[in-house]
DNA sequence: ACGGAAACTGACCGCCGGGTCATGTTCACC
DNA sequence: GGTGAACATGACCCGGCGGTCAGTTTCCGT
């Protein structure tokens, strides 16, 4: 988790640039993607570069530090929506809230799309995500909503789809997204088609915990 | 266009090295994408760096002249898609080139995704595209294989979008991106759904030439 | 009030990238 | 074969990056 809470102790010129480092590289690297420099983040939090690296030992520690914060809220968003009635709805939901963090944040962007990016951390973080996902689709799958060879594996890589249709459009339509989210949700209420081929595949090859029980793909309900 | 052919009264080792350098470039590019560096290009195409900067004069340029292959190909793919009966399954092949390119070129994924990394002759290229496959689309759309409220700009869009989709777990499953192409064609079918939000736009605000009337959004068959 | 530990600072380092240029080499033409 | 222009070469420049550290400042506990 991300420490927020001050520890008893703590010196209060620390905590306040802290708090001021997170804002900034929250911040840069929402707006410039993952490739913004340390030097920047330090200008925007008012704070020299060396006490960057004093709370961050590497850059890479800062990045995952804030991806984590928003693979947390994610996730929470996630599970306060199991609570649902309507699951599809639910689902729909869910994706509204996962695209509009990507169209919001660059360096998301460039982390989810990119492995190489992530560091131990944030692979959890994702695949916890992932498997809240699983069990939202599954629902939804059990209800009807979404057709049934639609694993929550599908839904989270659709996230990252969905805002890269409308990414190249991004500065002069910045809702264009809500266009392919809906299209995207339209194809997976589809229940006339044939099954969709390629295996659904699971997000990381080698996740250690959770098995999470493979859905089958075969058609019922 | 890329000038491939040979100006009588050129020297030999020219356009060996001319060839040599566009053979690396691409197959640097599509292997690392846009970050891979002329250094490296030069080392591929066995040759010194300052070779290279004598046949591009900028990185910009050779990343221009590479993409505008690729560009061209796609285009040319299009074109005779046109004479195809079934408007609906050309449509489809062409969302097959479309998105294979993009799965074996990570340049091309990043210039498509970034629009600074496009120059004038590249968004140039880009638009051409979209103006082919606006046509193709529109064939679909009056054959009514695709939904009525789908444009050709959509299209393009969504050949990144497919692509990014299953882009996280390229490594493992290079074929994924098959099915969520799929996917992505049972929603352009779907026909009764309530029309989709916020409008197609074009793919370029500023497109000097070629009107291309916009197709209305209006329910028809 | 004060002492010292902890935090801050910014000049500095090594590295790597795009791009240049004086020098050496090659080819086309006569 | 000779000659000159076009081409190739790679050492070099500059800027920006992530990261370091000796010296200075700030704050907390007593």
């Amino acid at each position: 988790m991300t420490e927020t809470t001050a520890i008893a102790g703590q010196r209060a010129d620390m905590v306040r640039n802290r708090r001021l480092l997170l804002g900034a590289a929250t911040e840069a690297f929402a707006e410039r993607g993952v490739d913004v420099s340390m030097g920047e983040i330090a200008q925007r939090a008012g704070v020299a570069k060396g006490t960057v690296f004093r709370h961050f030992a590497t850059k890479e520690d800062l990045l995952a530090a804030i991806m984590l914060q928003l693979l947390d809220r994610l996730t929470g968003t996630a599970d306060r929506l199991l609570q649902a009635d309507d699951a599809a709805a639910a689902l729909w939901e869910f994706m509204t809230a996962g695209v509009e963090a990507l169209a919001g944040d660059r360096a998301f962007c460039d982390v989810i799309g990119r492995p190489s990016l992530q560091n131990a951390e944030v692979r959890d973080a994702i695949a916890k995500l992932g498997h809240v996902a699983e069990t939202l689709t599954a629902r939804a799958r059990e209800q009807g909503g979404v057709r049934a060879d639609i694993t929550g594996t599908d839904i989270v890589l659709l996230l990252g789809g969905i805002h890269q249709t409308a990414a190249p459009v991004l500065d002069t339509q910045p809702q264009a997204w809500r266009r392919y989210l809906e299209l995207a949700f339209d194809g997976l209420r589809v229940t006339t088609t044939r099954p969709l081929p390629h295996p659904p595949g699971r997000l990381l090859l080698a996740d250690p915990r959770s098995p999470a029980d493979p859905p089958r793909a075969s058609a019922e309900s």
